[in-house]
DNA sequence: AACCTAAGTCACCATCCGGTGACAGGAGGG
DNA sequence: CCCTCCTGTCACCGGATGGTGACTTAGGTT
């Protein structure tokens, strides 16, 4: 108690528990300060308003998981591979990443649905973050050069940022199960022929 | 006045254009009866509740645009082409549909947010025709038979899916600009390189 | 010890939400 | 004609929201 810090920081964390938790639709300043332990307008005199809050919780938080551990990690495995392998790391880690990060796939579905502080930030971070992963990309397919290797990315990315957001709430996509890990294996079996398809067909 | 199929029938016409105009969010008892002008007292007598409100009006729209139409569309296409054509024709065709439908991105959307009555039916009704196209798919690829085609219609769609929800509120996605025809005309390129080096690999 | 500032508490505001009960009035049947 | 049922109106409820003003209390300075 009597300590603007550490309440600051309480404040802070609950808004992270509550992203978890309930999701960002769950997020106020009631929500935020009931769960804190703290009245709620400490969060008016430390953060202004709520969007001032959202915007320090996302732009001090380490609730986004690293995309740079995921390019080095690739950029690890064994070489030389084919030049579709370190598309397939890259795009098998970003799908353990989100899976295992509840967080962040209620920071991708804010994005979806309403633009504000929070979700301009966490964009504006992916964004940076997703262009370095392209970039890794480009560069380390020689090949690559005659195809749109951005587009392509941002289309597969898209589908299994869609379909794991899908997971959360539904069974079955297209008559895919996409709540198991059989239905998930599927998933990455054909986005490895399609990858594969378009990378190695000179092979 | 005096009219309780007009009543019944303006509410349930209100609801749409709430879906329309200001998403799912924006459906409760109190907006459809404000924007149907109509008491909401009403909505509970010829409805029970929302969620039933929400059931008929599900059950009862045209807010879907027909996939059947597409699998029409798409199978009066010049025969006989690669066998990649078929499932380019539909999946551009589902580009086409649901970006001019914004009732049903929002439903969509709603779909992914939460499970309530209205996401329920619609997603009930969707994976029906989903499975009709995936099954005009398969069908039509008849050198198909070692690709998992299911998986990969729903990963692209899945991701075509993502991309237009996501143009709704943000310009850009992994350095695309998904706000202009050029960054679609790149997705959709994207997505021709990737179908064909699957499916007409052995030409 | 007196005092002042910052931290924390409490009560309250207007507004919205989903939902309900009581009542008015017109239309049709006896 | 009168009575009844049905459509529609209105006021209200409990609870939640974002937000504010006035108060108490603790810690450090002089």
């Amino acid at each position: 108690m009597r300590d603007k810090e550490e309440t600051r920081s309480k404040i802070l964390e609950a808004v992270g528990k509550i992203l978890e938790e309930e999701g960002f639709q769950g997020i106020g300043v009631n929500s935020v300060s009931r769960k804190a332990g703290v009245d709620k307008v400490l969060i008016y005199r430390y953060f202004g308003d709520l969007p001032g809050l959202l915007r320090e919780f996302a732009s001090s938080g380490d609730y986004w998981p690293s995309m740079h551990g995921l390019i080095e990690n690739a950029e690890r495995t064994p070489l030389p591979p084919e030049s579709s392998d370190l598309a397939l790391a890259l795009l098998k880690g970003y799908i353990r990443e989100i899976r295992n990060s509840p967080s962040a796939q209620e920071l991708l579905l804010g994005e979806l649905v309403s633009r504000n502080e929070l979700s301009e930030v966490s964009a504006m971070k992916r964004e940076r973050q997703g262009a370095d992963l392209i970039e890794a990309l480009v560069s380390a397919a020689p090949d690559a050069g005659k195809v749109d290797v951005a587009a392509m990315g941002a289309l597969l990315s898209a589908g299994l940022t869609f379909l794991m957001l899908r997971a959360r709430n539904s069974d079955a996509y297209l008559g895919i199960d996409i709540s198991s890990e059989e239905g998930w294996e599927r998933i990455e079996r054909a986005m490895e022929e399609l990858v594969k398809g378009v990378l190695d067909n000179g092979q």
